[in-house]
DNA sequence: AATGAATGAGCCTTCATTCAT
DNA sequence: GATGAATGAAGGCTCATTCAT
């Protein structure tokens, strides 16, 4: 019964801060809903901020858990592995229904970066980072350079992120029977992976430097 | 004098919800910033809501004032069109720091929508979708899927999307040094076309539906 | 066209403030229902107060008019003299639903009397007392005192206003049924004539200065 | 210093309620009245409207601890009962100066009544209602029926109630000197005691319902 | 004469935080 | 170590009133 009660408090703030963001979640309900005293937060953390930031530490820990990095036989050919990067990518935005406040309090963190921001960089987005790049790696050539390297990975990520952050927009844009038949996870999985493998393995090779633009 | 206050009020509502969301954002503060009365709000918009819904408006009516749909010579290669429309695109989404709050807004809508969000997307986004479907209408087989398209245009869209939503996340990945040199609004133009046109040329034909999917 | 808004505006203001009191009625509502300007309040009666009492005003004018002091043939018996009296002053209080605020207004004033309470007593209660007196004059002995018909003019009225100040009271006191059956106008016309006749016929005259007081 | 808060708030709000209203009276005044802080009345009450129920709760339950109901050997004449009812329930309305505002506060209940109505007529209003019933069933008839008795026992109320109720205007239509010699508590006392028993003793008794009907 | 725009004061309520126990 | 009571600051909103036209 020591730090339950700390704990607790967490657990119940994560998805209440994800729903309604810093302002409009109040330490009130965060309290009952952990079934602990009002003044826990206070007494626990100090105040509303830190133990924001408690939550989403907690939230991205809890995440890394949940969907790890991807590992696979080391002798899976690359365009194998950059399909199950992107699902396993895919699979943590999107997220089931219960985990999604994850994702949520990313987002926010994105959009309006906290003090969480960069721990959760470099904790768990770098990695992933890193991973894909050394699945591109395989497919590239040797001498690209660095920040080739890290556009093609970001047209990757971006594709991926445009479903969960525009989510509402995709909703409005496309109607409701042909988003369940051609926009589930699945066939998004191969549609990013096709269309990405499909650039990778035809962008012209010349440094960016010399490139036109109007 | 007439009813210039009204329009005053909205204009410094844009870059203060901008900034702090609905919720932290005090109708107190806007209300001076607009050098109006406490009452204006209420007098003017009825509530808070109200004002919010009028200035996402407003902010978007300024916003395709700005940055209008792309207009070229009618001889213009697709290739060139989808360069041109990408610059646009990203123009419109990293705009330039006095016009960067229009962009906040609408990502606010994004991740937690709120009425305004239906009318941001027909009249804000789809018009945009709509473009560039056009012009990859040139570029695809005649007789691809109406899916597929939209698959596409995602993934372009995604890709620009992604420097602007996890533009906190870039600039922690990326050194100061390369960001500034191979990061800026040009090179991520080419980039993106480069990676999109390499795609859309190469992507196989059938019809994802008999695609493989682990 | 000219003074009709001043009209319009009292005539409106008497329901509203007779159903929410002065502090609950607002001049938007008021103005709303005459179809007149929110200004018009303050231009034509100066502030809130005035109107509320041009509105007290109005409606007992009103109210004289639709009621009149009773009238009967100079024949009549004392006795039925007084059964007319006390319909005509229960049919006012009672009231039909329509002309049910001009009461309340009246209520009002007998509990948190404002400067309009005196002129609604000397213009429209006095003379109602003045009537009840005479009636009395003609059951009562000649020497009885001023102060004993005042008494049995109040305890008659005492029973009037009873029913209709604490109606609320008496709907939560008596069972609908026994209500609907035995407690409608006509019933208590002839309770209250009964009981109030008896009481005059029956009174022991000798001055109330020498009774008993325990 | 425990929860004497809560205490002092109550006993501040009503006097204060009673005064202005509902809406006149400001919780600001209240808590400044009761040396508590502005969010007493939320913290304790949850809101305005609940602190005013509590308010009138304690009121009426001090006012029967002040002059609680009336006690009287076994053998005291039902004349005499009457008497000492009449007189506890005029001291009950008429109050001294610093008790006048439960009256007060009981008398915008009348009028308008609130949530506060029903259980202040149950805990309140129909005890007092039962003994003057019990007082009354030694006068009359055995057989008398149950509407009967409530009249009579209304009459003798209403008598009661119009000099609180009418206090201003009956303040307005008799003169100061005239009130002050015989309008006293005493007095008022002794008339309504007379009146009410000249009637009752009198009373036809057949029932109502062939009673004549102009 | 009459009105639409604008204002200033004040109200209830909410919330994070503190304090005494 | 933990809590229930209490607080101070601030927020959105409502309203009667004023003012320029």
């Amino acid at each position: 019964m020591k730090d339950q009660t700390q704990l607790r408090v967490v657990q119940a703030a994560g998805p209440i801060f994800a729903d309604k963001g810093f302002d409009r979640a109040t330490i009130r309900e965060i309290c009952t809903a952990a079934e602990a005293n009002l003044a826990s937060v206070n007494y626990h953390f100090g105040d509303k901020e830190t133990l924001y930031l408690e939550a989403v530490r907690h939230a991205h820990a809890l995440k890394m858990e949940q969907v790890p990095l991807s590992q696979w036989p080391s002798n899976t050919p690359p365009e194998e592995q950059l399909r199950f990067f992107i699902r396993a990518m895919l699979s943590r935005m999107l997220g089931t229904d219960e985990l999604d406040w994850g994702t949520r309090l990313l987002m926010r963190e994105m959009i309006e970066p906290t003090i969480a921001c960069k721990s959760i960089v470099e904790d768990f987005i770098r990695p992933q980072l890193q991973l894909l790049l050394s699945i591109l790696d395989e497919m590239v050539p040797q001498n690209i350079s660095f920040h080739r390297k890290h556009q093609m990975a970001f047209s990757i990520v971006g594709q991926c992120l445009h479903y969960r952050v525009a989510r509402e927009f995709v909703n409005l844009l496309i109607p409701e029977k042909e988003r369940a038949e051609h926009f589930d996870r699945n066939h998004l999985v191969d549609h990013i992976t096709e269309f990405s493998l499909a650039a990778i393995k035809n962008l012209p090779i010349p440094d960016s430097s010399e490139k036109k633009t109007s």
